[in-house]
DNA sequence: ACCATTCTTGAACGATCGCTCAACCCGACT
DNA sequence: AGTCGGGTTGAGCGATCGTTCAAGAATGGT
């Protein structure tokens, strides 16, 4: 018995999270979703319960994407550093023309969402938090290779690498040059290694 | 003859700013605005002609005030920088603690709206260029006061204010936590003077 | 072959959406 | 006092929203 004639979650998922992050949660219709993913209210709400429950799985499903990017930069540069910064420029530079939208699904729904659809809220919350502290883990690797100061402030360049992400994003997304972008990173970059008090 | 026992229409904006400005363009509904600005559909319709007309109007009204709370810290204070510090400050620490949202309204908008409510997204884009523009401006007068390097890129410091303002303002809305972002905004700050190449 | 069980289907529910319009109200002018 | 005309009103339009559920299809066990 049991899982019989089921759909591919992975893939549904993968589609769902393209339809919610263009176009946000509130501006998904259900109706939408049953046309990206192919599948009829009865399926949907058996499977993930209701909108929110299926936007909350897409949220975890985006953040842990971002993850494997960011440890796929990582692994592939030398230095901790420049694999940050080539996490930047994927997500800002190069990823852009086929994503959906070019701001951060989670900084989009921390904004449209309001303090009522407070599980939504909440888990938002975690998972921007959760990149913010593999930021920070990184960073400390970067301390302890020599890249950057024994004195530098872990948290603090941590949480400056979240808000100029999210913020490079939203400039993106409200001016569309990326030759701005790209300087703003290079300058971002190249104030970090000899670093302060 | 013409308007007579007319509406108060700066009031009327105020309370639809603080409304579209709490919840968003979508899921603020016409009946809200109903009730918030306590006029009833038709005279609404008569006056705003839509619900994207009447929130075209509050994008504008919102940016003026910014603007005006711009022009304010500028006076108040001695140096240009100092009076940009007391700006980031104002929308982030004192501020917010009766605004309806910790986020810019034009960025919230920005990250909502669709490419086909494209008035609105243009307008909501042109908002913030100007905004920017009024940074670079400021910076320039920084630069002619000797507040800044003679060499000091003003274009890319605006944008770099710009990005700052709108990712603090998310990372507020994120964490709630006022000391991170005071301290984020010192260091902004303090990094400037002795400016680069 | 036949039941038992699970998954899928799509019509349809009540609520709410943005918006319209015929009827009404009321100050301005003669 | 009477008429005119723009401003206001609120019931209600058609569309769409998130969600449900009875009925059908598909599968595994015997």
């Amino acid at each position: 018995m049991a899982n019989t004639a089921k759909f591919d979650r992975r893939e549904v998922l993968e589609k769902a999270t393209r339809l919610f992050w263009q176009k946000g949660f509130h501006a998904t219709s259900t109706r939408d979703i049953q046309q990206a993913i192919d599948m009829r209210p009865g399926s949907i709400y058996a499977a993930f319960g209701s909108k929110s429950g299926l936007f909350r799985e897409v949220l975890r499903f985006y953040a842990e994407n971002m993850t494997d990017q960011l440890t796929r930069c990582l692994t592939a540069n030398s230095t901790v550093l420049g694999g940050l910064r080539a996490f930047f420029r994927l997500l800002l530079l190069e990823g852009s023309s086929d994503a959906p939208s070019e701001l951060c699904l989670l900084a989009k729904s921390l904004s449209e969402l309001d303090e009522e659809e407070s599980e939504l809220l909440r888990e938002t919350r975690a998972l921007l938090a959760a990149t913010e502290e593999a930021f920070r883990l990184q960073v400390e690797k970067a301390v302890g290779r020599g890249e950057l100061g024994p004195a530098t402030d872990t948290a603090l360049l941590a949480r400056q690498l979240q808000i100029q992400l999210i913020g490079l994003r939203s400039y993106l997304r409200a001016t569309g040059d990326r030759g701005a972008v790209s300087q703003v990173i290079d300058h971002l970059f190249e104030g970090l290694p000899g670093d302060k008090s």
